[in-house]
DNA sequence: TATGAATGAGACTTCATTCAT
DNA sequence: AATGAATGAAGTCTCATTCAT
């Protein structure tokens, strides 16, 4: 919108896909698919309305692209960084609820756990490859980190599934509620002592010499 | 629609604004509040859209209709059960998750906390409403009975607050996830399996002898 | 509602239709007939949405009956009165505007002429009859009166079908404003006075005597 | 509609409120506001439904724009006019009338009075708005022109302010009439005739030596 | 590429009318 | 005769999408 002829408009351009998928995903986040309108979209990204179609076919396109391009990187870095970690499995598996707070809790991704959460019923598809791409193999992280430590007696024998949703429990509530009730109404949430308590709790509580029934 | 002149006249009156009611908690729980069409609603009511508004204001109406009326007789009785208890922390707070789940897990408000969730940025007015009606009063009957249990010598000293949210955290997010990825992608979720280790592994965690580090 | 069993009863029902057509009457003098309600007209009649309809068979039939039961009686009497009036062509015209005055100015015709100029466009028919049995008829009184008054040299020459409508527009236009405008903007407006004036303004300019050029 | 690709685009838009407000205003007139559907008014102005919204917030605010936006120039028009005017008082009231009917009596504004007074009880803002800013301010230049008439000795004592609404009464009547019963009725109507003779006979009425009791 | 005026399908809502009671 | 709950056609308005510029 007027500054023109130079590299930083060359750059603005190649951006401009990312800039309309942040916007978009903000409002997502913020009110819904349904309830967000393109043209809030556009503004929000600095373009016009037109704009956005030359870079996504329609609305659900938009949504399709937001999610994609925002978990595929994510996960690459995710397991990446899982795969260098060493240690007790009580170490990897501070490690691992440290780490996917870190990048769930804050920036662009924290509020898609919100999003799929309210879209899944209108997007089957796009649920289900969220739950596959993201939610499962997140959680086959856990999965096996808890088997390991079972396997090694750090942590008495329980069942490993079920435990791996419970490490993880709290990390989604915690990400959804800061975009959701925490803004409107539970204003005194601190996501992150809430975390360090889960942290303490689940530790304590799948600890090998904890079961003292 | 032809079929007049039968059993439709007899249904009394009294009983139309609840069945209009569930249907649209039920499509507003499915895919949320501004994707559901009030002719759908009307429809799975069994009535036509004009009859609607008979009982209504509007959709923004019968969407608070839907969250009060819903809320109001279940605080009541939840709060009741809760009073008559007796026994240790430990079975109170057994009791108290094992209710929770029995009147959130199943049933018409199972669907709430997603809906909430999800129309929370756009009402803010209702979504301050259930986080104070419901979701503060029923953390209170946490918090109160694990501060009892730590007073009493029962659970580790520990933060009561955060806890009593770690302590709901898994059913919240279990009644979620049934009514959105778990209906679309995660099929293999089993909520009472869940709840179950949740309840296991959370007492283990809170337990006073538990912090053998 | 509710005081039924007598001889009162039997009065209230057969006055009913008037009952009904003086509400509507109201009404669409008021808030024009399509921004009027069927409920709003059954309501102030006092009587339930249904009983409209037994009545009346829509609610154009209902504007007709309106403009056609108020017509018929008014107009009869009308004629009777001129036609028992003697005298001076002059003291005829003060007698016929103080009449007409006296009909239109208040009471329950006052509206229709406002009602008939708003509604003319959607209800050519009814605006036709209005206009031969009522416009027409009326203004006939007056130029016959006229036209005795120049015959007789008490009035000047000139076009007795104008003046005739001259003499009428300062009532029509009076009995429309104080419908219109006068209830919402121009306050001060008294009609009296304004058809005094008239009186004392036609008759001078229409005197044999006054066109003293 | 399939005719794109025209001159259709090049119609700048600059334009179109105008057009918009030219085609409602007819309708308006003609049907009065709750009978004129929103569809007529855009294919009217050969424009889509969409594109009233474009410029208009919503019906209502379309009517007073319509009734606005004819105003605003038609008064500075006319008072302007007035100013420049030098003669007799006789002379002046034949110009007045003459300028207003030439105003009111054809064009854009002609239905204007008609509109406002079917739509006064709905619209009491707009009513106020119009009473104030059109009608009030056109009387007083004719109550001033009496009164200086008065004081000139061309015109007979009299209430200049009954005076003045006399003198518009014929002209306000013949533009309601002419979009009422005029159309549908009362065709025999040939307003500028029926000006004439108000000319005649009111200022005979008036004159300093009619009132030859 | 980028724009934003224009479109029209489709949503919400109203209300004249019907009909079982 | 009277009621008023129920209906559904029709109206207002929104917004995803298109396309001339």
């Amino acid at each position: 919108m007027g500054e023109h002829g130079s590299g930083r408009w060359q750059r603005r351009k190649a951006a401009r896909p990312d800039e309309i998928r942040d916007a978009a995903l903000a409002l997502f986040v913020e009110k819904g698919f349904a309830a967000t309108r393109m043209d809030e979209v556009a503004r929000r990204a600095g373009v016009s309305k037109g704009t956005v179609y030359l870079y996504f076919e329609n609305k659900e396109a938009l949504l399709r692209s937001v999610v994609e391009e925002l978990v595929e990187p994510a996960l690459a870095q995710a397991e990446a960084q899982v795969a260098g970690h060493h240690g007790s499995a009580r170490d990897l598996i501070r490690a691992l609820i440290s780490q996917w707070w870190a990048m769930v809790g804050h920036g662009r991704l924290s509020g898609l756990p919100k999003l799929m959460v309210a879209e899944a019923g209108n997007f089957p598809e796009l649920a289900r490859y969220f739950s596959e791409k993201v939610v499962k193999r997140a959680r086959r992280l856990f999965q096996r980190t808890l088997e390991l430590g079972i396997a090694q007696g750090e942590f008495r024998p329980l069942d490993a599934a079920a435990a791996a949703r419970l490490a993880m429990a709290p990390l989604v509530y915690a990400s959804i509620w800061r975009h959701s009730l925490a803004c409107c109404g539970d204003e005194d949430f601190d996501p992150e002592r809430f975390i360090q308590a889960h942290l303490d709790v689940f530790l304590s509580g799948i600890d090998a010499a904890g079961a003292c029934e």
